[in-house]
DNA sequence: TATGAATGAGCGTTCATTCAT
DNA sequence: CATGAATGAACGCTCATTCAT
């Protein structure tokens, strides 16, 4: 194989991607503009200026791209927690954090979590090697930091880490559903705003693993 | 008004509340055979041999008869709760059995959970007087079990038990999701049966509130 | 045949009569609340407190009660033309009285003028013989006020009293179908009101005839 | 952008207006064919040997559809206007030929002349910007005529010509409406050509403005 | 006579995907 | 590589009419 070749292949190769993201952003601007529901490949091509089959020349079909929207949404969730995983030198605090990080991520990223949540609760969805890795990463940085506040002997000692990541995960993904579907209800039944709700969750959630 | 008419109009209700069974138990196959994306007034009305027009006869709309599918959840996740609220006499215990129920319910009744859950996680649907009424239901239950510990002193004093109830609610709905929508992630990385899993969760929520 | 029977006969043809007029009255209810294109047999049924299919026992199909109502049109039209006919012993003010006994129709009964309309701009609806002849009725009572003014020597002797009643009645439903559908036109392009505007035309058809 | 990309994309037009004019012509032999009523999406498409969906990718919706028309409508009834307006040096005359004009497209374009017809006598219908100004252009070549007739002083110098030409063209709807869907009526009644008919419409109308 | 449940064809509209150019 | 026109099945819903009781 020539280098020319080689170059020629990487140039196209950086091409593809760039295109992909083109189409990755009009997808998002049609999800902020219209939400997930009313998001068609038409609006999208539209929004990228692009033909509607020319979307299909780098992406299999409509879940792929919003795969690939889910995967930039975890992998900005990862950074998100690694921020606030070193934003303090207590492990307790940095747990604390990360849960405070995906209430943030929530509000300020409402589409990207909107497909998180998407991703976890319809099932039949195909998880792709990238997608799986991005959230073993997120698993496994929260399974660091509460491996280090085992060792530090803040949390309980018999605490199993990869589970109570996943617990974090799943109660964080149902407190959001319900902060987002039932702004309401909450409002009315307990007269609480959406943030203290929020902060007592944290707090329950904390005070069940602490020594 | 003379006892037969009475009687007659009596019989006539009760043929169009079995044929609304009837209609639901279609649905309901339907949702089993083809989950709730798939779930089409067509699909349902060949399920149930009747033409598609004649649903209309008994629902305003398709919306309806998921309501109507989830009132019935709802009612029979409050009948389930209540049997755990009332099977042991240390409110800490009847804490336990009714996450307890909540898990038996999935398991025993997938199809219910899935509306219960789509009921939380889908923003747009309709509320009705009925089905607003069961969730308090479900709630006003909860609380007063909450209420109990609390004056029993098993539970921290300062709860607030209407907060945590929701807390209960939105987290039980993650993490059943959770358990429904990756249950090979669960396998594989935890190593772990679902129910120990569920286990982990609650044991985590009940030491939270312990006093 | 037995006298016994005449009179179960007619008593039933009465009974019939009576029915058709409920069935009638709820039509024009429905008519009133939703308007000629929303009408459906459930709602006149409905209105009516009767079966759906009843109505099929006293209609041949919906188009036949339309028809019905449309007769009653015709004939309430006709005794409005009748009285605008002897409010004056001049013919040319009882033929602009009978324009105006049109106008005022309209404003009050405009249920029933939309069906005079609608029988005069759709094809293929069928005109019954009591239908034809209450048109006509109406027909002839205009055209013995324009026979008794040619006599008197008010309008033009050439005229032919006939056809003039025909146009009389063309041009009505024009101008009313106008000032109905499109009132914001008139109002903007006019700054005219409706009555001012119908004045117009009326005088405009009578300076056409006078001599 | 580059000459070429000009042409392709003058080319497209074209062809996209082609298209459209396709539809079109598809839809107005349904017209023929079945009549206002009776035309459903389905047949159009049909008709013109295409797929439902192709449809709405050149008009939004069915609306869309007759009001294209219609407006094709009104602007070839503005040039029969526009030659009628010219084809006498007396402005009397000129009118005369305008309802004329107004009769001959009737008898020649029985399709178009139903969508304006159905345009005066149906609610509900929305007139667009390009709808609108092609009424107004009829509505002002008229009062132009008018007005001319005015200045020479053939018609009463009293007459509002804006409001006159609302009443002409309500009228002749009304009139037409009349010959259209009661020609059996006017035949055996009056025993008389339409024609006749018509042109006693019109000398009565201009009898009722000349000086 | 009266019922009213049931029909079934019809409606306008949407949209992911394909394919000839 | 890119197009974008075309598809066609699917969708939720309406309604005049029928018919067994």
């Amino acid at each position: 194989m020539g280098k020319k070749r080689n170059i020629a292949k990487a140039v196209k190769e950086d091409e593809k991607f760039f295109r992909k993201q083109q189409i990755i952003q009009a997808a998002e601007l049609v999800l902020k503009k219209k939400g997930l529901n009313k998001l068609s490949i038409a609006a999208v091509a539209k929004e990228a200026n692009l033909a509607q089959g020319t979307l299909y020349l780098y992406f299999k079909n409509k879940e792929e791209i919003l795969a690939q929207i889910t995967l930039q949404a975890r992998n900005l969730l990862l950074s998100a927690f690694h921020k606030a995983a070193h934003s303090s030198a207590d492990p307790l605090e940095q747990l604390r954090n990360i849960y405070w990080a995906n209430f943030d991520f929530y509000i300020h990223h409402k589409i990207h979590y909107d497909l998180l949540s998407f991703y976890e609760n319809s099932s039949g969805l195909q998880e792709t090697d990238e997608l799986l890795e991005a959230s073993q990463n997120i698993t496994a940085l929260v399974i660091s930091v509460l491996d280090r506040a085992k060792n530090q002997g803040v949390i309980k000692p018999g605490l199993n880490a990869s589970q109570f990541a996943h617990i974090m995960w799943g109660t964080c993904i149902g407190i959001i559903q319900l902060i987002e579907v039932k702004p309401a209800l909450l409002q009315s039944t307990l007269g609480i705003e959406t943030k203290k709700f929020y902060e007592a969750f944290v707090n329950n959630a904390l005070e069940g693993i602490k020594v």
